[in-house]
RNA sequence: GGGCCUAUAGCUCAGCUUGGUUAGAGCGCGCGCCUGAUAAGCGCGAGGUCGGUGGUUCAAGUCCACCUAGGCCCA
């Protein structure tokens, strides 16, 4: 007879095959049409509220896998903190201004450009930025990440442009803002500045100059000479037409210099017994370059002999300060180096310590003004070989030559480009505190990894004030006027309000499009008296906008709460949204708009390279998505630990499937051993349960606890590590296949088979939860699948968090700990026998265990000790008395596997000396299962 | 060139804070069992000079220094 209609096997419609692909976007339909997101808010307290702020990524091109990795650890958080009982709105955002947009759209309407208004090219901008949203709102929807989506907030938002106005209105009020001068990349043929993006770099033919600066007579005694001696520090420039605006020699305060007296040499412009300096490693070369036969060494210094020593500028009636500066290297030069701050970043930066004016003597087109000595009028590419005669002339040059190096050039132009201070504006660090402030409210913010406090507490010491203002068109505008006769910014509360009222119904294209008289009132007159007034029509920097979210989101939108719970991203934003969002939140209300900040690191290939299009080593998540899921991408994400960068490669996504499949088929097996549980009428107190189902829903305690705890530290691959071993050890390999007996073979509706669905319900249901923040699109299937029973939710993201239960039952946990230990040896003594042909499936077999009298006494089962060793019989022995056994590594546990005499039943596969009592060919067990 | 970070089996991670038994887990791989979770399930096994070099120490994957490789941000 054919038994096997007799045993309850399992029944599940839950499929093997997930078939991820074509599955996920039928479940993304279905929570749409569900309205899962608002569904799982529902379900929340909205007093208790954890807001993740998004930060916005740049609408521009597709998704990447950086964005994959970031959306999908923000969600994991969000789904997390809601099954915790948290109202978890998440506002996606998007981030449009800026250059690398209106550099696109430059491209694609060319030379039209120059025909069009800004209006114009801002709405072509506009445009481009609105499909770049959509295509990544598609690709976030993808990853099964739960938000607002169709709501998002939008720095090009009427209304985002309108806060971000009133947010810099707010520093022009306080006095944080100021106009002053910085070098900025300039083109003198496009008459524009250009941004770091816009510059090329290609090979280019300068001129190289060394010139003497004379010391001035009161600092030559300082270095033991007579104020009748010559002594001149010697500059190496490859912008001759900058010399003009020299204001400085700047020195390395660690090299060490020399002052070297001329004893013999053919240059023309030396003369026997004059002295120069130059960087005591340099002297040799520096002979070779200036014909230099002889000299002798009179003196040696530090750089810092040089601070604030005073020279003569080498053809202007003007000082020439010795400053210290990192900069100065011995690559190219003398070990001097020629510092014009309006020409230079790092002479600016230099200088500013030292209160170097930021001069630049040069206009718009290249061509030096009218005021300056001997070049006024002249371009500054016409002056250039002249000031080098002049130089040569007056005596003040040492060598001249020419130099190929890479040099930046204009990227529509391809003429090389010049460093030259501009007008911009400023948010300064010092004005009322702002750096300290930031400091301290750095502080109190929770960083993890820890170092990121160190990171951003260490820019921001460093950092000079804020550049807000750039020349550009895509973006808002720093909408001030400004007096046309003073220069000062005329504002006041009305102005202001007319703005940002104009913003908030065109949007920022109000400023350019419509006249000054729209804003403001007759009369209004500035402090100088001045009645005329002009735009001013730089825009701001994108990071001023992205940084203003806190206000123009968090304190706007009904469902969120300011500050942040949370700011969540990639470690570059250190320097970025971090960065710019807690000096523009500390600089306006004096505290962060964050409580924590989280940051990931970057994903790489599965060598640790970073992804590049030209090494082809790039890994799409469209790829991943198509060919494997959503789901696996979520898997990786979770394993992955995020604090450091993150590898991504054909084999990790092999592995993480396959895990994927042990967790789906664990699941599948505990459904379909539960198809005719009812929840609400079958489930087994759990001191009515079996041993071993106690000793499982423990187990289980454990897991979930850890499981939190890696949670509430953010630390996601410990839940995949946890999860997936308990999958694996604790069901699959031990649980589950002692299980199989009891499930199949009792009486579909016995305690002992109750107590394991029992345990299979709990297990099947807390895990579809607990594994939802990461495998959504999974936990949400297999809970559809979960026989209903009271209080059941129309979809998982309704449910919370089971609580950790607290048994008393520690003496059975420690039994089953000391079982598992034997059964370790008894299965490796199996594998034995089985290697030698004595057996084949473990129930052909018979055990002696040997083992001490303590280890013995737990060596009991309620179900039989057979059972838990899937063996057909068990006999207890004294170790002593057994030879020709197994034997544990510590010799402590003997095992003797004999194959079982008895018949096998034919129902339940175990050999019992009961086969055939009652029934032919089943052992008695069967026959009262069957009763 | 500077600041910060990382380096443990083929892969993903433990162990490092508080130095001390033959460095662990899961996957993968190899071999075998089962055929009542079956494009499943079970068992066993082989894989590591803990990036390298020095140092501190009775003792170092663990502490220190330097180097190498890689990453982020600057210059």
């Amino acid at each position: 007879m054919d038994y096997k209609d007799t045993l309850n096997l399992p029944q599940t419609a839950f499929p093997m095959k997930a078939s991820l692909s074509t599955k996920e976007p039928e479940r993304i339909k279905k929570w749409d049409e569900m309205n899962v997101y608002q569904k799982m808010l529902d379900a929340r307290d909205k007093n208790n509220p954890y807001i993740l702020h998004d930060g916005p990524p740049y609408a521009n091109g597709e998704i990447h896998i950086g964005h994959a990795m970031n959306k999908t650890l923000k969600d994991i958080i969000i789904k997390i903190k809601a099954f915790e009982g948290f109202y978890t709105p998440y506002i996606p955002g998007w981030d449009c201004h800026g250059l690398p947009i209106e550099h696109q759209v430059d491209k694609k309407i060319g030379k039209k450009k120059a025909e069009m208004s800004k209006s114009d090219i801002r709405k072509e901008c506009r445009k481009y930025a609105d499909k770049f949203i959509d295509v990544q709102r598609q690709g976030f929807i993808r990853l099964g990440g739960f938000g607002d989506w169709y709501n998002p907030y939008i720095t090009m938002d009427y209304k985002y442009e309108a806060k971000t106005l009133e947010e810099l209105y707010r520093f022009f009020d306080n006095g944080g803002v100021y106009k002053g001068l910085k070098p900025v990349y300039w083109c003198a043929s496009c008459v524009t500045a250009l941004a770091e993006a816009e510059v090329e770099y290609d090979n280019h033919t300068s001129h190289s100059v060394f010139v003497k600066f004379p010391m001035k007579d009161e600092f030559k005694g300082k270095f033991g000479l007579s104020e009748t001696d010559s002594l001149s520090a010697v500059i190496w420039t490859t912008t001759p037409w900058t010399l003009p605006a020299n204001l400085g020699i700047a020195a390395n305060a660690e090299l060490e210099y020399t002052i070297l007296k001329v004893t013999d040499t053919c240059n023309k412009n030396l003369e026997r017994g004059e002295y120069i300096i130059v960087a005591t490693d340099l002297t040799e070369k520096m002979k070779e370059e200036f014909h230099i036969h002889e000299a002798e060494s009179v003196k040696v210094f530090k750089g810092t002999e040089l601070e604030r020593v005073e020279f003569k500028h080498a053809f202007y009636d003007r000082t020439s300060l010795g400053i210290l500066g990192d900069h100065v290297t011995l690559e190219a030069g003398t070990g001097l180096v020629h510092t014009a701050p309006g020409h230079g970043q790092e002479d600016y930066e230099v200088g500013k310590q030292y209160g170097l004016e930021v001069y630049n003597p040069v206009d718009d087109r290249g061509v030096y003004r009218p005021s300056v000595e001997i070049y006024g009028g002249e371009h500054i590419n016409k002056a250039n070989p002249m000031i080098v005669e002049m130089m040569d002339e007056t005596g003040s040059l040492l060598s001249t030559g020419e130099i190929n190096h890479s040099y930046p050039h204009c990227w529509r132009c391809k003429k090389p480009v010049i460093y030259r201070a501009t007008p911009q504006w400023f948010i300064s660090m010092e004005k009322n505190d702002l750096r300290k402030k930031v400091l301290e409210e750095i502080k109190k913010v929770s960083w993890t990894p820890a170092w990121g406090e160190n990171r951003i507490t260490s820019m921001m010491e460093n950092r000079p004030d804020w550049c807000i203002s750039r020349q550009r068109v895509w973006g808002v505008p720093i909408a001030v006027f400004l007096c046309e006769d003073c220069g000062e910014v005329v504002t006041n509360k009305e102005i202001q309000s007319n703005v940002v009222k104009a913003f908030e119904q065109d949007g920022a294209d109000a400023w350019f499009d419509r006249p000054n008289e729209d804003f403001i009132t007759e009369g209004t007159a500035c402090k100088c008296g001045g009645t005329r007034f002009s735009k001013e029509t730089d825009i701001l920097d994108v990071w001023f906008d992205s940084g203003t979210s806190h206000a123009a989101v968090l304190e706007v939108r009904e469902e969120l709460s300011w500050p942040a719970n949370m700011y969540l991203e990639g470690s570059d934003q250190h320097r970025g949204w971090f960065h710019s969002s807690i000096l523009e939140c500390v600089g306006s209300r004096g505290i962060a708009p964050y409580k924590e900040v989280l940051t990931h690191g970057f994903a790489m290939d599965g060598k640790g390279r970073k992804m590049s299009k030209s090494l082809g080593n790039t890994v799409d998540p469209k790829d991943i998505i198509n060919k494997f899921g959503a789901e696996i991408l979520r898997l990786w994400v979770s394993a992955e630990d995020y604090s450091e960068d993150v590898s991504i490669s054909q084999d990790i996504i092999q592995r993480l499937t396959e895990s994927y499949r042990k967790i789906r088929n664990t699941a599948r097996y505990l459904l379909g051993n539960i198809a005719d549980f009812n929840p609400d009428a079958d489930m087994v107190a759990f001191e009515d349960m079996l041993d071993l189902d106690r000793y499982a829903l423990m187990r289980w305690q454990q897991v979930k606890k850890r499981i939190y705890e890696a949670y509430d530290k953010y630390q996601f691959h410990t839940f995949y590590h946890t999860f997936i071993n308990f999958c694996i050890s604790d069901l699959s390999s031990f649980y589950l296949d002692i299980l199989k007996d009891r499930l199949y073979a009792y009486k579909s509706d016995s305690r002992e088979r109750r107590s394991a669905q029992t345990v299979l319900f709990t297990l099947v249901k807390e895990m579809s939860v607990l594994m939802a923040p990461v495998l959504s699109f999974t936990a949400d299937e297999i809970y559809e699948y979960i026989p209903a029973y009271k209080g059941k939710k129309d979809t998982i993201f309704e449910e919370m968090f089971a609580p950790v239960q607290q048994y008393s039952d520690e003496a059975n946990f420690k039994k089953w700990q000391k079982i598992l230990e034997v059964r370790k040896v008894a299965t490796k003594a199996l594998e034995v026998a089985r290697a030698e042909k004595t057996i084949g499936h473990p129930l052909d077999a018979d055990i002696i265990v040997g083992v001490d009298a303590e280890t013995a006494k737990a060596l009991v089962a309620d179900e039989g000790i057979e059972r838990i060793f899937i063996v057909s019989e068990i006999v207890l022995a004294d170790p002593a008395q057994m030879t020709d056994c197994h034997t544990s590594e510590d010799g402590k546990i003997k095992v003797k596997v004999t194959p079982s005499s008895n018949a096998k039943c034919e129902r339940c596969w175990t050999k019992s000396p009961t086969v055939g009592k009652k029934t032919d060919g089943i052992c008695t067990r069967c026959d009262e299962a069957l009763a």
